[in-house]
Formats: C-alpha cells, structure tokens, sequence
DNA sequence: GCCAACGTTGGC
DNA sequence: GCCAACGTTGGC
C-alpha cells in the first residue's frame, strides 16, 4: 500500500465538498501536468490519500481519504465541453488518467503547512516541503504519513 | 496583489 | 537542441 497527498482548493472543492458527495467519493479528474500524473499511474485502490487544502489562507492537511479505484483513462480529456478537454488526447492511447477518491475521515486536527515546515527533519525530504514544489499529487512515505497522522491526532 | 519556481510552447 | 516568452501554481 502507498500514501499520497492531493492538493484541492478549498474555495471550489474542499474537504466539506468531498463528504458531501455521493458516497463521500469524487472522480479527482483535471490532473494536467506529467509528474502528477505518473504519480496517479502508480497509485492503486486502498492507498492512502492526505487531503490538502491549497492555495487558501491557511494551507495544511484536512482529513484522511483513500485512493477508491485504480487509475483509468480521465474522462474530461475527450468532453468538449470541459475546461479540462484536451483535443491532442486520442482515446485510442488516452494521455490522462484519474482515480476516484473517498473521504475516510477528518483530521482531529488541521495540521498546517506552516506546521509541517517546523517538523522538515523529521518529516525527512518530505515532498510537499521541497522547494518550488507545484504538484498536486505528490508520493507520502510511510513514516511520514504515520508522523502527520500522530501530529492530526494531538488535542488541540 | 506580488513574485518565485516551474512547465510548456514555438521560433530558430 | 536552445532559449525566450508566456502561463500556471501557490505561498505569502
């Protein structure tokens, strides 16, 4: 089993978003850069998913979700009528794939990215930590997701 | 809003 | 293959 972080923006889908969907479940479709990607390639049902907040006044870690399927061709590649269409994709040798991805639950504590920068040794090399990281799928060790899920559980 | 850090595009 | 221009991400 494997652990990976995805990024969402809160302001157009949260983790509030994600467990008021059907089956606390979204198709977590859009992923257009090649790394994240791969990292999606490589991911398979019943990993573990740190659900991140970005791009908002206080980034960090919300809840815990898993990985809910394995990864298939991202359907919104050949929807004209998505932002996310991508007209060079052939559904012959599909470019983008996507996983569902299912809330399990909450995090007793928000641990923020802040947070997490105070912990970078222990965190060892953590990705989301590395400089000018952008992605918004990134691998999560096995230890590093034990010691973030330890710093969520802490009473507040 | 600013800006650093990328990734992508396209001319050459 | 190089590189400038441009677009995007995302923290602050």
């Amino acid at each position: 089993m494997a652990y990976w972080l995805m990024k969402s923006e809160p302001e157009s889908f949260g983790w509030d978003h994600l467990v008021g969907s059907p089956k606390r479940t979204t198709v977590w479709d859009g992923v257009r850069n090649y790394q994240a990607r791969n990292h999606l390639r490589a991911a398979r049902k019943g990993d573990g998913v740190l659900f991140y907040h970005s791009a908002c006044a206080e980034p960090g870690v919300v809840g815990i979700a898993e990985v809910a399927c394995d990864p298939h061709p991202d359907p919104s590649q050949f929807d004209p009528s998505s932002k996310y269409f991508d007209s060079t994709s052939r559904p012959d040798d599909p470019r983008w794939i996507t996983v569902d991805v299912r809330a399990r639950r909450k995090l007793r504590r928000f641990v923020s990215l802040a947070e997490l920068r105070t912990h970078a040794d222990e965190l060892d090399d953590f990705a989301l930590l590395r400089r000018g990281n952008r992605l918004s799928v990134l691998p999560v060790t096995e230890a590093q997701w034990e010691f973030i899920l330890e710093l969520g559980s802490r009473a507040s």
